[in-house]
RNA sequence: GCACCCGUAGCUUAGUGGUAGAGCAUUCGGUUUACAUCCGAAGGGUCGUCCGUUCGAGUCGGACCGGGUGCACCA
């Protein structure tokens, strides 16, 4: 019996049935191979908080990509997955979709938010495991973690606790960059800048002293100093006019003091060197509550830090009579009521200059000084002797990590030599809350002031703000209240109250690789996995992981993290390899986004075109650390490959079964010659055996240096052109049963001894020969067919997993030798 | 300002010392017999410019031109 399949590749048919084949017979565990030398990959845990998107798609079509090799090679494979709490990130998204629903925060307890917050991201988190098995990810499942799991957060709390006693976690008062749309701080990696055209003010402030007679001589207009902003509206946080220590011009006026205009209020002009002469009037307002250049000023001259503007971004009594009114609006009225007084000496409508805001929001961010917590990276530890910084660079200098691309290299070297504190407390809900306990007495007051400041912001309808800071420390920032106690544990002492700050994400995220590891094994846990009682040593057996592979624009968010606290935590690299892709474009190489309408959908063309094309089409012509372009037209032409793959089986198919070859005899071929060199193999099968072989070497020889592109690349052509064009063409004459020459045959017949005239030395006329010549050729092409056929199949398989295992699996219906999954066969040698 | 990357066919891009490749697009031809989600063929590149190293350079070095990115920052 002939068999015939579908006359095209229908992958909605197979994809789902096959994934949970694979995944009820475990062939996603390492134990499948339980030999088999240890290999590990980490998924970068998505953020729970919406679904896939096709940058989520390159990281599951290249971690397979690995893992499916590896496994191949009988390698106990393991990629663990997990999904990450995303903390401010989620937590925005939560606050978009409670504004649609037409909901407020305001009148919803910390902890009321905190659940259903928590819902939503379990909602996601499931949501988006459909979609990781839709996108073929064979991961294992049963090791799935969240960051929020209690395991996970208990290591994280762990490993913040041992940095606090190795003296290197810290509290400090000083300007963090303040998001006045979200009311937290960010770290400096949060925050982008943006070159503007703002105009400069050139404000005049009226000098005291009468000593200034003297100088008046040496300068017009002198009554006054003049110095230029682009901030007017903080002129009533000014504690000093300084001026360079070198420029003459102001020699005299060290030591004076003058009037803050609208204020009348006195203040020193003093002289520092971070001053140029050359930039305005060469004079400058210092402002240390809100800008971090005049903190540091302010600390060597010992200034007041006067803070006039609030975290709602709105100034406060102290800027009386602009009180309440947020910077822009208080801006525009400060420079009227200038304008009124004659103290604006000029306004420079074209300074271009760069803002920092908000990486998320955009909102310009407001320097506040306010105390949060730091980790300290270029500090040695007391009982560690580790340095976090100088330890990560180590490691990547020596080549105990790598870089694919080896250009990020030299990126993460000048980013490290660079680095500064890394602050990790936020002011959001969700999130872990830093185990740091305060004594309750101390802070009774401080919860008054803050549930005022809540009550206030409500009344107003401000709607951007969740205040957390219900302890520890209010929100004005300065003057925090003196909070005598603090504890840094685990296990508070009874009765003191836990700060409510919680971790930045990538603190948490910053430990997956060993914390996800030793979560499994219950080495920093009560709850042990009864899923998966096989894995209780995967720490020791997995870590450090075989490749971490992420995208190159977290570099330094999330990579260099791993490395610092794991080399802390574990004394071991989290990884031996960094593999970083690029950002997903469009054919225009433009950035995909919603509000350009040019966004693809990876489970829409999955859906359409199968997962395999839009895999395939996610690695081909594309290469590490390069931006990966994307278009529906390549996806359909890699679904065209699919199609083809499907059909040369189906070619392959008809002719291996039925005829005069019964089914159950197929199971013996086997291809015994390698050198190809048998009497009865035709140039034909020389040539494709031959260039097999060279693509087998190749293929193994690009997937191990990551070259994943040149891989798919070389099977695609070999396949389609070698395979399909010429082998499959020329094995059709091959194929053709003896026979007697009919005007029909003729091109057969002529094929056919053309064929027989390169093999003289067996040809010599006689039927009979011929006949038995016929039929060797014939059983060997059936034999050739096959072994390119499921040899190629095999290597294509962790590119396009699902048509090379469908395909597979007809094959094995007429060919029993074959392994019971493609996914669990050997790789070809 | 400091640093990094890129410039190859109309478009998107592989290729890192040995006679320029692919996909898409274009043009022409074919195709009842695995596949029109197909087959065959053609056109199209002085590999940004110049100089150098080398028997030999898209590939290594230098300068320049053009495009992009990261980090830091001046009121």
């Amino acid at each position: 019996m002939k068999k015939i399949i579908s006359k095209s590749w229908e992958p909605e048919k197979y994809e789902k049935k096959l994934y949970s084949t694979w995944e009820s017979k475990g062939y996603f565990k390492p134990e499948i191979n339980p030999e088999g030398e240890p290999y590990s990959i980490i998924m970068p845990p998505p953020n729970a908080n919406g679904s896939l998107h096709l940058g989520h798609a390159v990281f599951v079509t290249l971690e397979d990509i690995m893992t499916r090799y590896a496994r191949m090679q009988g390698k106990a494979a393991l990629w663990l997955p997990g999904a990450d709490h995303g903390g401010f990130e989620t937590q925005i998204v939560f606050e978009k979709k409670l504004e649609k629903e037409g909901k407020s925060r305001f009148g919803m307890d910390r902890n009321e938010l905190y659940r259903m917050m928590w819902d939503f991201s379990l909602e996601n988190k499931s949501g988006m495991e459909d979609q990781l098995r839709k996108l073929g990810a064979s991961c294992d499942w049963d090791r799935e973690k969240f960051t929020l799991d209690e395991d996970i957060v208990k290591i994280v709390n762990e490993t913040f606790v041992k940095l606090y006693n190795d003296g290197l976690v810290y509290q400090d008062l000083r300007p963090v960059n303040w998001c006045t749309k979200h009311q937290t701080s960010l770290s400096d990696l949060e925050v982008k800048y943006e070159e503007q055209t703002d105009p400069l003010y050139f404000v005049k402030y009226q000098i005291s002293n009468i000593k200034y007679q003297k100088y008046k001589s040496k300068i017009k207009n002198s009554e006054y100093l003049t110095i230029a902003t682009t901030r007017p509206e903080t002129i009533f946080g000014d504690t000093a006019i300084a001026v360079s220590p070198n420029d003459k011009r102001f020699a005299e006026l060290i030591g004076l003091s003058v009037k803050i205009p609208l204020t009348e209020i006195e203040i020193p002009v003093i002289a520092d060197k971070m001053v140029d002469p050359k930039f305005g009037t060469g004079a400058v307002k210092i402002t240390p509550a809100h800008d971090p250049n005049d903190f540091e000023a302010g600390k060597r001259h010992n200034l007041e830090i006067k803070e006039v503007i609030d975290q709602y971004g709105r100034l406060n009594e102290k800027a009386e009579p602009f009180a309440g009114l947020k910077i822009f609006e208080a801006r525009r009225q400060v420079v009227e009521a200038m304008k009124e007084k004659g103290i604006l000496e000029k306004v420079d409508e074209n300074y271009i200059h760069t803002v920092g805001k908000c990486y998320k929001c955009g909102a310009v961010i407001e320097p506040r000084v306010s105390k949060q917590w730091y980790i300290a990276v270029n500090k040695k530890g007391k009982k560690s002797g580790k340095i976090l910084a100088k330890d990560a660079l180590e490691a990547v200098k020596t080549g105990k990590i790598k870089f694919v691309s080896e250009k990020f290299e030299k990126i993460f070297y000048h980013w490290l030599t660079n680095i500064r504190d890394w602050n990790i407390s936020r002011q959001i809900v969700w999130g872990i809350r830093l185990p740091v306990w305060y004594r309750k007495s101390n802070i009774k007051d401080q919860i008054s002031n803050v549930k005022n400041a809540d009550q206030k912001s409500q009344n107003e309808n401000t709607k951007n703000a969740i205040s957390t800071r219900e302890v520890g420390f209010d929100s004005s920032g300065v003057g925090d209240g003196e909070v005598s106690e603090v504890y840094v544990g685990i296990n508070p002492p009874d009765g003191w109250i836990q700060e409510t700050d919680v971790f930045d994400a990538w603190f948490s995220s910053g430990q997956w690789p060993f914390a996800a590891l030793k979560a499994q094994s219950g080495l920093s846990s009560k709850v042990q996995k009864s899923k998966s009682p096989e894995s209780s040593d995967d720490y020791q057996k997995f870590y450090p992981t075989a490749v971490m592979e992420t995208g190159w624009d977290i570099l330094f968010f999330w990579v260099a993290r791993m490395i610092m606290l794991g080399l802390y935590e574990t004394s071991q690299v989290p990884f031996k390899t960094v593999y970083l892709h690029g950002l997903v474009r469009d054919k225009d190489r433009q950035k995909m986004s919603k509000s350009k309408g040019n966004v693809i959908d990876p489970l829409g063309v999955a859906e359409q075109y199968g997962t395999d094309a839009v895999r395939l089409a996610l690695v081909f012509g594309t290469s590490a650390g390069n931006d990966i372009v994307i278009s529906e037209e390549k996806i359909r032409g890699m679904r065209n490959f699919t199609n083809k793959i499907w059909n040369a089986s189906r070619f392959v198919l008809i002719n291996i079964s039925g005829g005069d070859i019964a089914a159950g005899e197929v199971g013996d071929i086997r291809i015994q010659n390698t050198e190809y060199s048998s009497e009865y193999l035709t140039e034909a099968d020389q040539q494709v055996l031959k260039v097999h072989k060279v693509i087998k070497s190749k293929v193994i020889k690009y997937l191990e240096n990551y070259q994943f592109s040149q891989a798919a690349e070389l099977l695609y052509d070999f396949f389609w052109h070698d395979f399909c064009d010429s082998y499959i063409e020329a094995s059709k004459q091959q194929l053709a049963p003896p026979r007697e020459s009919t005007k029909k045959d003729t091109k057969v017949q002529n094929y056919k001894s053309e064929i027989a005239t390169s093999q003289t030395t067996r040809h010599d006329g006689n039927n009979e020969t011929m006949r038995q010549w016929d039929n060797e050729v014939s059983e060997n092409t059936k034999k050739v067919l096959i072994k390119i056929l499921s040899e190629t199949l095999a290597m294509l398989h962790p590119f396009i997993p699902f048509v090379t295992e469908a395909v597979w699996q007809e094959l094995r219906e007429v060919y029993s030798e074959l392994k019971k999954s493609i996914m669990i066969s050997t790789w070809p040698k």
